[in-house]
DNA sequence: CGCCTATTTGATCTGATTCAAACAATGTGG
DNA sequence: CCACATTGTTTGAATCAGATCAAATAGGCG
């Protein structure tokens, strides 16, 4: 199924049909990216923005010693790179997890697109404060968490991102990281990664196969993990809107 | 000295008198805010946002164990919460450090400063962007490197944006933070904080004394840390403008 | 001086790494 | 269908980074 560029931002308000038009005429241009090649690397100065229709997306970075640590997931909606409009350098890369559809949209494009739409401007610009959010709650998981928690956390988190777009089938969702991807994201090795693992499913809390996870005990890994989704920020929507004083206008913002 | 709201964003494009004049009016209203106490905390619902003029701001948040992660800092001149404007609710809290100088903008305020003032809009969207790159660097810096380099790669961090300001003089600067600070910045306890700091010490990197931090060998610290300042994007500035087209007219983006 | 806070030290223990190898699952060509 | 390579997961043992607990020392400062 295919999520429109559109959808993450109508779940924070509502778009008027010229605005949802001017995104989806921006977004015409698609393009598949397959598993595991990058998107945009470290150093790049891509021409375009890219959002995301189909498929998981990471950005990461590499250390000099060689480390790699993932820094978030993108899921289908998300506007990953809209950064590299403002930053023209990359400082991290984005690698295609999953086969992808992503719509470029030329930087040239942005530019009109946010000029001549100040609410959608701002309701993007809300997403990528919401990026920075998860940046944080990575932060505060990678320093003062244990490795199992950790873990745990990034389940709390993935679950509940994929839960939002419907991708869940009951308590199961799949999940397309190997090992080696999971360690890279909560800093530890492959080995002891593989232990905590274990660790979880021992004390009942998930089931993890072959690109699937099952949790068994969502209380559960949630109190371990020391999740509270509040910095996700999914009941704040509605709201909003009124704050911003962005009623279904179609005229700028302000003034 | 005071840095002015405008420094910042004049560092990438320079502002039109009426741009600075906006600005200026917009934080007419200082307020001062005593060294430990909150400016916001998690959970709060500030009606404003701050810009910070004078002094040190940390951004944190304790995890469920008690621990205080610190996941960034910010000096005169950085709009300090500005996504408070986009996201209601706070998933951290804000301290000042030091005693500060800053200016409340109700968020009525900013929508009107954004609303009116697009290319201003676009400055500030710009610096969060900027946050939130350095948002990832500690993701990496926490999950990649060991506590000695996460320290010495945070006093990089700290002497560069501390330079770009002109607040070193020579190879010495101030350095509000005492042990357990640091000690919450890169993720360790205080009594291995102490340990890897007497180790940059007796490897002659840094000299650290009350409050002062002497950097004795840059390019050793530099090298110790893997810091590279590019995640910083302090060069783009001038070429930024021209990408966004945003000359020196007052008009609006796009169109 | 005596009090308070911040830094330093020592000893012990645990979480996590490293190296090395075994094992399981999948895919490929003969 | 088997032999084989390939990739991903699991295990063991040795070692190291960092936590914890507890106490000592060093600076400010009234």
């Amino acid at each position: 199924m295919t999520y429109l560029p559109t959808h993450k931002l109508e779940l924070v308000c509502a778009l008027t049909d010229a605005e949802r038009a001017a995104v989806h005429a921006a977004c015409a241009h698609e393009t598949s990216i397959p598993t595991g090649s990058d998107m945009a690397r470290d150093g790049d100065r891509p021409g375009f923005s890219t959002v995301l229709l189909e498929g998981w997306a990471c950005r990461y970075k590499i250390a000099g010693n060689g480390k790699r640590q993932i820094m978030c997931f993108h899921l289908p909606g998300d506007w990953v790179d809209i950064h590299s409009y403002f930053i023209r350098t990359m400082d991290h890369s984005v690698r295609a997890v999953t086969d992808c559809r992503v719509a470029q949209i030329p930087h040239l494009r942005v530019r009109q697109l946010l000029g001549e739409h100040p609410r959608l401007a701002q309701l993007i610009w809300h997403q990528t404060m919401l990026d920075s959010s998860v940046f944080r709650e990575w932060v505060l998981n990678l320093g003062a968490r244990r490795a199992d928690q950790r873990l745990a956390h990034l389940l709390c988190e993935v679950r509940t991102r994929l839960n939002e777009l419907g991708m869940i089938n009951g308590e199961a969702f799949e999940l397309p990281l190997n090992q080696v991807d999971l360690a890279d994201c909560i800093g530890v090795s492959t080995v002891h990664l593989n232990r905590v693992l274990q660790l979880l499913r021992k004390r009942g809390l998930v089931s993890i196969g072959r690109r699937t996870v099952t949790i068994t005990d969502w209380q559960g890994l949630v109190s371990a993990a020391d999740f509270d989704a509040s910095y996700l920020h999914l009941e704040d929507g509605p709201f909003t809107c009124e704050l911003y004083g962005l009623g279904e206008a179609t005229t700028a913002v302000g003034g």
